[in-house]
DNA sequence: AATGGGACCTGCGCGC
DNA sequence: TGCGCGCAGGTCCCAT
């Protein structure tokens, strides 16, 4: 899934090809992912405007735009982003430049979206993320846990609570400070925040440095996949033993969400 | 405040 | 070989 390291990668290679360059046409073989506005309407403000630049925020991109708008987009599920001339498999929505290969939303379930806003930190998704993993303290990052008597897993996957973590890494992160999923928030103790803090920070900027994880569609602009997968302890791997101790993980629902853990080393 | 379920979607793997 | 079924999960929305 794309999740923060996916994305990241995914906006530091769109900043080194589409920064100046103009959009010249907009194709849309199925404009179902187009979310806020119409076909039409979108591509009177985007033909002819300049990309000024790409950040992102938890799981979403922003595309800054030189008429003072801003393009959102956002991958869900099963959305990639290819940089590429010719038309790839699932190719949903292109944006063809001036120069260079076009950027085209490809995306296998028709789940991701492409948004147009006129200031993109009133829009709800982004307005309401909580912090960026990556730029807190550890100190920031356990404050945040105060009275939350949700269970950990789910409360890490909530984008509300912080920005940019999914399935992938919060199984990751959890196995590594041997925290089992369905741990309450508030029973967690300061070690083992300070640990999970450790643990999250270290798998999200591996992660980075790998480009991200290739467990289903997700891939890179250039169509390589991510290499992080083989660093993968617990994710999809139920029923095979545990790194540390052997024993079998467990695959279990825990929130409506298929989750892997070590039913010995995470307590 | 927290939880659960359904909807959105379709490719894919499975069993028969 | 072919078919039908159910799973995969990020986000949103509604109900309890």
């Amino acid at each position: 899934m794309p999740e923060l390291p996916e994305v990241e990668t995914i906006c530091r290679q769109l900043k080194k090809s589409l920064i100046n360059k103009t959009i010249i046409q907009v194709d849309a073989p199925d404009p179902r992912i187009i979310k806020n506005i119409s076909l039409p309407n979108l591509r009177k403000n985007l033909i002819k405007t300049k990309v000024i630049n790409v950040i992102r925020r938890g799981k979403a991109l922003i595309v800054s735009l030189s008429n003072k708008k801003f393009l959102i987009l956002h991958l869900r599920i099963s959305g990639w982003l290819m940089l590429a001339n010719k038309p790839q498999e699932f190719m949903r929505v292109a944006f063809v430049f001036d120069s260079g290969p076009s950027l085209q939303f490809c995306d296998s379930r028709v789940l991701g979206r492409i948004e147009l806003v006129d200031d993109f930190e009133t829009v709800d998704l982004i307005r309401e993320m909580g912090p960026e993993p990556l730029e807190i303290s550890q100190d920031q990052f356990i404050a945040l846990f105060k009275d939350k008597k949700t269970k950990i897993k789910p409360l890490l996957m909530d984008q509300k609570f912080i920005a940019g973590i999914g399935n992938i890494y919060a199984q990751e992160a959890l196995f590594v400070s041997k925290i089992h999923p369905q741990r309450l928030a508030n029973t967690l103790s300061n070690k083992e925040l300070i640990s999970l803090y450790q643990a999250l920070i270290n798998i999200l900027n591996k992660a980075i440095e790998c480009h991200g994880s290739s467990a289903d569609t997700y891939r890179q602009v250039s169509g390589e996949n991510g290499t992080y997968t083989k660093h993968h302890l617990v994710y999809q791997k139920g029923g095979q033993p545990c790194k540390i101790c052997k024993t079998p993980l467990i695959s279990q629902e825990i929130a409506g969400r298929g989750t892997c853990f070590c039913p010995v080393c995470q307590k």
